[in-house]
RNA sequence: GACCCGUUCGUCUAUCGGUUAGGACUCCAGGUUUUCAUCCUGGCAAGAAGGGUUCGACUCCCUUACGGGUCGCCA
């Protein structure tokens, strides 16, 4: 299929695509991944990326709501080349101050007999055929306009003198010289439209790419209030940007190979319309949460600690000294920045609970008692604390009662933590410290 | 309702007429780790249904079912 980027008529024309959100106080991951696809097959045929705010509903209007969209844009990490913040000679990008512009097309319409008066709107008179559309995902596809009860003249300027949305994005992709529209698949019925729109004003219309929609899990249609629709909650739950947006890249789209961890400069690379789906994926939040993991596990421990640093004093836990090491210490053991915090803060701070199932499990092991309690006294008399002097107390301690080291161990790990899963043990032994080790053991073979 | 698009394990997907239908997430079982996690191995699990076309169909065609989308002086 003619992509428009391989044709040889077309080999020297610069491809430019655009995003064109309407502020609505937040940016959605359907949205975003509209978004995405435009940036990368821009960057993939070192295009240029517009970023176009379509905010002619001035309810909605509001600063508040551009900076949602310019923010979990940056968030994401991808830069518009024109747009707002960064000029362009296709200005100017808010469509509030293109009203001129409009004015001047909708004259073209009007010249050429094609709108007429109804009830002090205007309408855009259709020509009854059918109209072909030659979509870069969809294929060819065709709408017949010959019945006119199906496909009634549609509004182009309304009574009070605004424009419509079909009118004011076509006549922005026309001079903003948009070669190819990515857009989603809630858009395919009006791209007939469209295309009627720019054959009237005897302009050539640029490649059209429908992508599917995102979905709920359960199938539904994914929508504002729903879990994880708002780009916005991502960066709290200690997504990586990185790891969003390889997700959401994988709604729809996919390699043809079995890799699925990718950078964004990976995805450029690989990025093509003929690889993306017809049909509608649904968002899993699990397998986002191992994607976020994969982008975790390669990072370095220091900007690891940097990223969940927000995290860990949001939860109110003391920084110390050591904080770097005590966060490197759960680096692979979280999906999500969030979990940080829980699963260092008995590191951090003294009170914490026992888990009760973890209890449970070291009582089942009757000489567990005794052997923390002498395990206590041992660590007491330490001259010098490491965890391999920690390690080999304990090896002593089980010696002497006939038992093996490793029966120990998984009781140690509840007497410090307070359950049965986390950081290395000879970690939490090096970053506890003699005093506080002893003290835990000694409490929990108390209480146990 | 009309019109469009779609339908492979629970989920994301590979397959461009001939495969034991592959991978990943989740889950389960082993192994490694004296602990936890990582990691490794194995397992559960799919072509919506019915008709064609063909030597042969998940793949092409038709019908039905189901899902999604669109039918505004919203965007």
């Amino acid at each position: 299929m003619d992509s428009g980027i391989s044709g040889a008529y077309t080999t020297r024309m610069t491809v430019r695509t655009r995003f064109a959100p309407s502020p609505t106080g937040y940016l959605h991951v359907g949205g975003a991944r509209t978004a995405l696809f435009n940036w990368l097959f821009a960057r993939k045929h070192g295009g240029v990326f517009v970023l176009r705010i379509e905010d002619t509903d001035e309810a909605r209007n509001t600063d508040d709501a551009k900076q949602a969209i310019f923010d979990g844009m940056e968030w994401l990490g991808m830069d518009w080349d024109e747009g707002p913040g960064k000029g362009g000679n296709f200005g100017p990008y808010f469509q509030s101050e293109r009203k001129p512009i409009y004015d001047a097309w909708f004259q073209k319409l009007v010249d050429a007999g094609r709108v007429y008066e109804d009830g002090g709107a205007w309408r855009f008179r259709f020509e009854r055929k059918p109209v072909t559309m030659n979509d870069l995902v969809c294929g060819e596809v065709t709408i017949d306009y010959t019945d006119e009860s199906n496909t009634p003249d549609m509004v182009v300027k309304r009574s009070d003198g605004s424009y419509v949305f079909h009118f004011v994005n076509v006549v922005d992709d026309l001079e903003m010289e948009i070669t190819h529209v990515i857009r989603g698949e809630d858009h395919l019925m009006n791209t007939p439209k469209h295309l009627q729109l720019i054959e009237a004003f005897g302009c050539k219309p640029p490649f059209y790419a429908h992508i599917p929609l995102i979905l709920n899990p359960d199938g539904t249609k994914m929508s504002k209030r729903d879990a994880g629709a708002a780009v916005g909650d991502y960066p709290r739950q200690g997504f990586l940007p990185g790891a969003v947006v390889n997700f959401i890249a994988l709604l729809g789209w996919n390699p043809k190979t079995d890799e699925e961890i990718f950078t964004l400069g990976e995805l450029v690379e690989r990025f093509s319309l003929e690889n993306v789906n017809r049909a509608p994926a649904r968002f899993d939040f699990e397998k986002c949460k191992w994607v976020n993991q994969q982008h975790l596990i390669p990072m370095g421990v220091e900007d690891f600690a940097v990223a969940a640093r927000p995290f860990v004093e949001e939860a109110g836990l003391p920084i110390p000294e050591n904080y770097t090491a005590v966060i490197a210490a759960v680096k692979e053991k979280v999906r999500l920045l969030g979990e940080v915090p829980a699963a260092v803060d008995f590191l951090l701070k003294d009170a914490f609970d026992y888990d009760g199932e973890a209890i449970a499990k070291v009582r089942g092991n009757a000489a567990a008692k005794d052997l923390l309690a002498s395990l206590a006294e041992s660590f007491a008399t330490l001259a010098d604390w490491s965890a391999d002097a920690a390690k080999t107390a304990l090896n002593d301690v089980a010696k002497a009662a006939g038992a093996k080291p490793g029966q120990l161990m998984f009781p140690l790990r509840v007497a410090l933590s307070g359950r049965a899963h986390g950081p290395d043990l000879g970690d939490i032994l090096d970053l506890l410290g003699e005093e506080r080790c002893t003290e835990r053991v000694r409490k929990f073979s108390q209480i146990l």
